[in-house]
DNA sequence: GGTATATGTTTTCTCCGAGAACATTTTAAC
DNA sequence: GTTAAAATGTTCTCGGAGAAAACATATACC
């Protein structure tokens, strides 16, 4: 961030800071959360290396750790052997008693997992489906799960529930706006959530959260610029990290690479548009194609174009494909490579990764979670957890 | 930005702020910023104004406004008549004598201004060219003009040099990539042009700078999310503004729109692509339809259609149209606002407002000047001026 | 076993904003 | 015109936060 002040590219984040003034025991807040977010990102770390990393001094490090043990938010282990001179470092790792819920309604399934906060998936609960789940079936589902699971865990405390929903999803953080293969419309699904099971509720775009995940524990761990494509049976999901932050947007939309026109003569899409990256490479397709290799090769082009397109707003760091785009990457990659730096503008495409989504079934489970931990990691002393037992 | 904090959307944003801890001083030096980049966007504001808007106590505003003072950055004035009880508040205002020096070499001149803390621009030379410049001509124009600037201006101290160039530039803020249209390649703008007038200098892509200009003071005022698009006899300079902040990429070459791939079937681009935006509708083009209708309803409708492409991609408050797009946009309103809503995606379009870009001639100079104000603004006490006598 | 080194712990110090008390300046009421 | 009320500026005191120094502790190396 000091790169950032030097070249002074935060026009807007300058004149949002002037809205607040800075009061002392914001110090303390962010410094707690500093530290909280560092071990939930980083693993267990000594002291010694948060005192290094914050450039805080020994005593005020000890003071914040104390706070968060106080909490119940991280626990101090004896030193490991390091073979190092002088004493040894305690080391500070978040316990794994604090815990989220994350919710993923799909066409086929309803599925519910408890997520600690280092991002094990602790528990799960699974419904398949014939028909598409209706709020009210997500919510009932939801509150049975997570009954059972709290059952499971014993003494655990939940921050709260998370909910990644295929679809547009209000920048309120609660209204599913639009979610064509479920089958809903301003749904708010938030508020009936969180009064059903009496914790914060969050709800979010199912690919918003899966690169969060794979951002926090995945393949796009710690890069700054992130474009994220996932094939699902729901169509294509987008999403980008920009800077360091979620694209979002002014509403909340933001992110909807799967319905960028890629072929102007293509074919008439659900949405209205023609030649979207969705109606030109989907699954019935590929699995059309699945032994016909000219057929493969064309949707990879059809990708690399999609994806230069996106280096060419975006410049990101990584380029992160899952579901079937991450097949169909898998199969063709030296191709997909290939296509798009000869398709690219800038110099130095080199420089970007294009690679497949790592955190397979689990991602989204960790993406929702991730978003409940979210206020928490921001405010340790300030968001109360509740007992699940 | 509590907003931010519930709906808990910033997870590198807490990664990064892991980094570092908050000593006690940086309060101080947040506050005093949040108060110049408040008079600097807001124009004169009262103290009890400035204290509402901050939160911080009578008291505090009290001392942070002598403070900044003290270095020469604001003044106070009596207060004005505003009929309502209670002892007057005082007024705080910029100085207009702390300035940034601004310069823009183009293919067909060279341009330098000296720009206001308000964003007035208190003067400016121009020189005229039969060739592009080169770098070194660039350096020799930015001395003599800054000397014959300063001798106008007397007094006036100033904070540093931006230059705003029409091509890639590096996220170092001083080297230019590539600059076809100059001619440039991996030129270290910023460095010469540090070392040759003496004062800290920045160097970004003009795009990028006109947009900055056009959030600080011009038709996105205070937006949160924008796409801009500017036509210049450079080709389409393309940026963006994502959450309040300045797009800029993994290494700074995001927002080139104007490459974005727009018709499968379209013409040869220089960039090696096809039916990139740029080849598609440009000066040459325009020109040359100037009195054919239906060529103009074209090249609107290609326009739209990149429009309703990069508001999939980013769910913008607003579209800013610049140059000739900004012409192109003025004389088919209509044609590309209603294609926009055919085309797009998402509900809510109207939401979006489109609109021509409002500062002219000033944009550039204001949008470098911006940038080189940026430090000041962000750590008011511990930038340093150069008196310009 | 002694020493150097690194870290944890305790105490003291400084800085910052909040808040209370008081001063100042205007409008409104009588 | 005088007085009261309201809003803001000014001064002083207070509590909280991190820094720094002094001291305590635990390890490796000789």
């Amino acid at each position: 961030m000091d790169d950032e002040q030097a070249s002074g590219d935060a026009p807007a984040e300058a004149r949002i800071a002037a809205a607040r003034g800075s009061r002392n025991d914001h110090t303390r807040r962010h410094n707690l959360s500093a530290l909280l977010t560092a071990v939930h990102y980083g693993g267990p770390l000594t002291r010694a290396q948060l005192t290094r990393d914050t450039g805080l001094n020994r005593s005020t490090i000890g003071g914040l750790v104390a706070e968060l043990a106080e909490l119940g938010l991280v626990l101090e282990d004896a030193a490991a052997e390091t073979g190092a001179v002088g004493r040894p470092s305690l080391i500070v790792r978040p316990r794994t008693d604090v815990v989220a819920l994350a919710l993923h309604p799909d066409v086929d399934a309803l599925e519910l997992g408890a997520v600690a906060i280092d991002g094990t998936v602790l528990a799960r609960r699974r419904a398949s489906l014939e028909v598409p789940p209706t709020p009210a079936d997500t919510v009932a589902f939801a509150w049975e799960a997570a009954r059972e699971v709290a059952a499971e865990l014993g003494g655990a405390r939940v921050v709260g529930i998370g909910a990644a929903v295929p679809g547009l999803v209000d920048a309120d953080g609660a209204t599913v706006v639009d979610a064509p293969h479920l089958g809903w419309r301003d749904v708010v699904l938030g508020d009936a959530l969180g009064d059903a099971l009496g914790i914060p509720a969050t709800v979010g775009n199912d690919a918003n959260m899966g690169l969060r995940a794979e951002w926090s524990f995945g393949a796009a761990k710690g890069v700054d610029t992130v474009v994220y494509l996932n094939g699902s049976a729901s169509g294509i999901g987008g999403a980008a990290l920009v800077g360091g932050r979620m694209l979002r947007g002014g509403r909340g939309y933001g992110g909807e690479f799967g319905h960028m026109m890629i072929r102007s003569d293509g074919e008439r899409c659900s949405c209205g548009r023609s030649g979207c990256l969705e109606t030109e490479v989907n699954a019935p397709r590929l699995d059309a194609a699945a032994h016909d290799a000219t057929a493969l090769d064309g949707y990879a082009e059809t990708l690399a174009a999609a994806i230069a397109n996106l280096e060419c707003a975006f410049d990101p760091d990584a380029v992160l494909l899952a579901g079937y785009l991450g097949a169909l990457f898998d199969v063709r990659r030296s191709l997909v490579t290939e296509r798009v730096k000869a398709l690219a503008f800038r110099p130095d495409v080199e420089d970007v990764v294009i690679a497949r989504a790592a955190l397979g079934g689990n991602r989204l489970l960790i993406g929702a979670a991730e978003r409940a931990f979210a206020p928490l990691l921001q405010d340790p002393a300030g968001i109360p957890l509740v007992s699940l037992a």
